[in-house]
DNA sequence: TCAGCCAAAATTGTGTACAATATGTGTTCC
DNA sequence: GGAACACATATTGTACACAATTTTGGCTGA
């Protein structure tokens, strides 16, 4: 069963949507994309309600459609709600997950693990966000869902300078996260609840001073230094 | 400005599923829909991907659209996730709620009196969705509200009874639900977190008994009695 | 009787032409 | 020179015909 164009456009704009290749507000022209898919509008409309649906684009009557946009607001708002999706979730996901989903997310984890090793920074913040996705999965709850693909979405854009940083001891940042990972699914697949969200708030926490330090980064040196 | 076809399909479909007027896994079929509206297939698949994405319906691949359904997990969810979204909602509420909001607010809430008055179902359950919908406005809280539209979507249906019902103090109950719609207002204008997330929870717990009881009803009685 | 299969019917998905709406540009008039 | 209008252009929305897929009903053969 050969994946349609129609999914084709559909995963390739997520992607895209997350990695920045497209950035927020963008703006999505029907004709265009229609012809590099190969498909007509029709197909193409449906494609972007879908996304708009899961919150990755914004359709406004008559005036076209956009990539989601960011502002302040958006920031203010995630740092707001994150913690308390993602402590549900993880709590959630501890107690339920099935050994299935377990294996995958281990097998997330690798591929994410392999990514860090080859510095491919597009495939950390894929498989990051396709790990935090799983855990979504296991914690099986229909409503909390949708505020987490939500939140994962500005998650994978406002982390891009996370993953892209080289300053510092990022590299032992991220090789931090990537451990926070493993424990998660020792925690989970142990049962274990109260570790599990202890965990995730670490977790959260990590990536959280990172990217407040984007928005509010240091501010420039006073007087001019030598470099090393 | 009038409404267009395609906007009173969208309410329409809206209420009727609310209502329970279109039951939980009712297969929608496009072609009668669009004739009935007078519209073409077209516009009316926007609509139910528009209303998809907002939970209240599923379309399959291939295979048709229904009523989005309820199950014995999707109450056990419902019972889950309910208390840690609500509250969260009356809190940013009385936090962020805008003189106008307030005004809308009261206004619905006089509209609810009135279906109470009037021993309206279909007014109670509208209006009282529309009331905890506009306090979700107020918590302006883009990564929340998806999740608060599938929890009110299955308060409508699954409240159904609790609006319905004409057993015991049921009246006094509706009373209660009411007057607690009053203190919400009264906390959230006087921006006071904390009252709004008590009165809030205490609102849940009026209707969740209730609709516990439906879930799991009184047993017959054992031996035969004379009816009043 | 019933499982499996095939053809017919019904339903969903797509392409394309056209209609409606918004946007951009040039002209006119003050 | 600038505002306002009208027209031309580009983009989005809708209708409809046709293609693809699923479902139904009946048929056959064990």
């Amino acid at each position: 069963m050969a994946k349609s164009d129609k999914d084709r456009l559909y995963t390739d704009l997520k992607r895209k949507i997350l990695t920045l290749e497209l950035e927020p507000s963008t703006s999505l022209d029907e004709t265009t994309l229609s012809a590099a898919y190969g498909i007509s509008r029709t197909p193409l409309r449906d494609v972007f309600r879908q996304l708009a649906g899961e919150g990755y684009i914004q359709i406004r009557d008559n005036r076209g459609t956009i990539v989601s946009p960011m502002s302040h607001k958006t920031m203010r708002d995630f740092f707001l709600t994150a913690p308390l999706i993602y402590s549900a979730i993880a709590r959630l996901a501890a107690q339920n997950a099935r050994p299935a989903q377990i294996e995958e997310l281990r097998r997330v984890q690798e591929q994410f693990r392999q990514a860090v090793r080859n510095g491919a920074v597009e495939g950390m913040v894929f498989w990051n966000d396709r790990f935090h996705f799983v855990m979504g999965e296991m914690a099986d709850n229909h409503y909390l869902m949708p505020s987490l693909q939500r939140l994962l979405i500005d998650h994978a854009r406002i982390g891009q300078t996370f993953w892209r940083s080289r300053s510092g001891d990022m590299h032992g940042r991220i090789e931090t996260a990537a451990d926070q990972h493993d424990q998660l699914i020792e925690a989970i697949a142990a049962g274990d609840e109260e570790t599990a969200v202890a965990v995730t708030l670490d977790h959260w926490a990590l990536s959280r001073d990172h990217m407040e330090m984007f928005v509010r980064p240091d501010p420039l040196p006073l007087t001019i230094e030598q470099s090393a």
